[in-house]
Formats: C-alpha cells, structure tokens, sequence
DNA sequence: TAGCTGACGCCCT
DNA sequence: CAGGGCGCCAGCT
C-alpha cells in the first residue's frame, strides 16, 4: 500500500494506536519518514475529523506528554476526558506516567 | 503567485 | 540548567 499522501500515513499510524496508550508527533512524523515534520502530524490531526474513518487524535501529544492539542478540541478537557476514559492518567494536561503508556509506531510496518 | 502559519522537536548559545 | 532559534511539509490567505 503505497499512501503517498502524508496525512494517509499520519492517520494510518495514528488510528493504530492502541487503545489506552499514546504516542507523540515526532514518533509518527519519524514513521512516516520525515523526522522534524512533527508539525505537519499536528496540522494533519486537526483534519482528522474531517475523515469517514475515526481517528483518535486525542492518543497523540507532544514528546513531553502534555496535551498541547486539548484546545482544537471542542470542549475545554474534552481532550483529556477521552484519555482518562482509556485509563490514561492525566493530571494538568499531563500524562503521568508517559513512559508507560507511550506506544511507539512500527516505523517498518507502516512503511509499506 | 508568493509568503505565512501551524496540535513540534532538536541543536545551539 | 534554561532560553531562543531554526528546520520539517503542506494547506490557507
């Protein structure tokens, strides 16, 4: 399969996403093959509700684990709610335990 | 048509 | 140890 489109990659890697885990722009923007493009998977997110299947960008944060994307969402904590919901130990916009729940994308998986 | 911005990340000072 | 600056790619004005 060959998405040439980076936002079909972006959003492929993203609904893999497990569920009560969560990883990072940059980890995605590396799957992708274009590392320091992690602001494009953030723009690319924003999209994300725009397409038919269901993207949970809300698993998505920056490297730090802080939820810099809970405000494009349509309420204040909406963001964060749906994380607690998984289990995801949220306090102050930040994931506690972020090594634990992080999950890193199969950069060879999803090359193809 | 050209330039700016943007849910980030890393290197340099 | 902390702060600032530049790079990434594509869409939008």
């Amino acid at each position: 399969m060959s998405q040439d489109n980076f936002f079909e990659k972006v959003y492929r890697i993203a609904r893999a996403i497990p569920y009560g885990r969560v990883t990072s722009y940059g980890a995605i923007a590396g799957a992708v093959g274009s590392p320091g493009a992690a602001r494009m998977v953030g723009w690319a997110m924003n999209k994300a509700y725009e397409q038919e299947e269901y993207v949970p960008a809300h698993r998505v944060v920056n490297s730090k684990g802080l939820l810099t994307g809970k405000m494009h969402f349509p309420g204040e904590n909406t963001m964060q709610e749906l994380l607690e919901n998984e289990g995801v130990v949220v306090v102050n916009d930040q994931i506690q335990n972020f090594n634990e729940v992080f999950w890193e994308p199969d950069v060879e998986f999803f090359s193809d």
